[in-house]
DNA sequence: ATTATCTATAGATCTATAGATAATGC
DNA sequence: ATTATCTATAGATCTATAGATAATGC
């Protein structure tokens, strides 16, 4: 195997562990393991441990944008309407078919998380990636609701119209990650995501009547499906 | 000192260490060093580094239930909003002053977060604490909020309102733990709050009337810091 | 006498390196 | 020749315990 691919087989290894265990709960034996290498090896391709783990970001990026497909939608309540339930639905529970060979939707979150709790560091280049594509959607598609009287303009900053939406998705997916329920709603499970973006369509300034004609779970259940076709 | 006394020191003193570095980034040397006792010493009061690590909600349930202040006003929209305000503060900022001897805010809430990426226990221990307070409260100013027109009756799961306005409370604080800024929100970092809450009230079903003439940022402020007089 | 505490250390494990060997490509 | 890889191990550190000593309260 050549360095570069040794190099990331590495990394793909290190991946699962790192996102389980943390980085201190980690060994070096056990990625060598994953990797079926020697520990040696490790250190010939990285300096140290530290740096497979402030390396791993190289491989969580997605292959295709996304979101890219949402770019090209005209701008307007239905798509501002997706966009929010895609944002949400991707971040609570990621990509039916994963785009990143071996690294899970679930992998990804807890490395995302357990960044929020040290230096932030990986969060911010993943955020600052992902960003870049969605920022001009949401805002081409705010000016436009407004513009057609689907959204209040009043008191909210555009900005906190979607990062607040953003932010209900990290919550019902970082909240709800351990495998014995910790939040109990009073309500099926089945119903947060809905319940989720209901909540953030409205809060985000929607008007009602906007959300009964554009919101449709069934159908943008379908249209994110066909995403990943 | 007597045993309990010095059990209780060691779990104060482990507390900001298992927050701050998480339950493998601590090692018994340094809880011994931080609580002032040899290692031994450790091993008398608990029998493992794990008992320490899960006994630790013992002192951090707070001595006065500020919730109970609330508990005590009358069931309204005007109640309900201060409860959402005090609620999401509470999670995002934390007492004004600390309520639980040497255990701050910051330590509490990096406990929660590291709870949720493991196996959830401590944090279900204290929101099962909590939740016990919070919930007639909402329930009853809910209902009142309806009844007297100032919220809506949709689609909305009654839970959903609270919680959902919790998960945005959860999330502002989260996202932003790290000292370097991981999000970019584009407005000034010190308006996230009245944004947070201006957006759960409406997401909850409040009417921006009901907003209007109910949310008022400054005296909510100050009846948030009045109650920990 | 009992309780609280310490020193010293066992035994395991962890990160990282030194030095040797096998495989590859010119 | 160069590159990829391994075995073996150094040196530090980690959790936990054994056994001794100091302090306390009857």
């Amino acid at each position: 195997m050549s360095a570069e691919e040794r190099r990331l087989s590495i990394l793909r290894a290190a991946v699962p562990l790192f996102a389980q265990n943390g980085f201190n709960g980690t060994t070096t034996k056990q990625i060598a393991k994953a990797a079926s290498v020697s520990e040696a090896l490790l250190y010939k391709h990285f300096p140290s441990k530290e740096a497979i783990y402030s390396e791993l970001e190289e491989i969580c990026l997605p292959k295709r944008e996304i979101s890219e497909v949402i770019a090209n939608l005209v701008p307007g309540t239905q798509t501002l309407v997706g966009a929010i339930y895609f944002l949400i639905s991707m971040i609570y529970k990621g990509d039916p078919h994963p785009r990143r060979d071996g690294v899970t939707h679930d992998h990804l979150h807890r490395l995302m998380m357990n960044s929020y709790l040290e230096d932030g560091a990986f969060a911010r280049i993943f955020l600052d990636h992902n960003i870049k594509y969605w920022q001009p959607i949401f805002q081409n598609c705010i000016d436009a609701a407004v513009a057609s009287g689907d959204m209040l303009s009043d008191w909210i900053k555009p900005e906190a119209r979607w990062w607040l939406a953003h932010h209900i998705g990290v919550a019902i997916g970082f909240l709800n990650l351990p495998e014995n329920q910790v939040i109990r709603y009073g309500f099926p499970i089945d119903q947060l995501l809905d319940q989720s973006v209901r909540f953030s369509l409205r809060g985000m300034g929607l008007t009602d009547e906007a959300i009964k004609t554009y919101y449709d779970p069934e159908k943008l259940a379908e249209f994110h499906n066909s995403l990943f076709k």
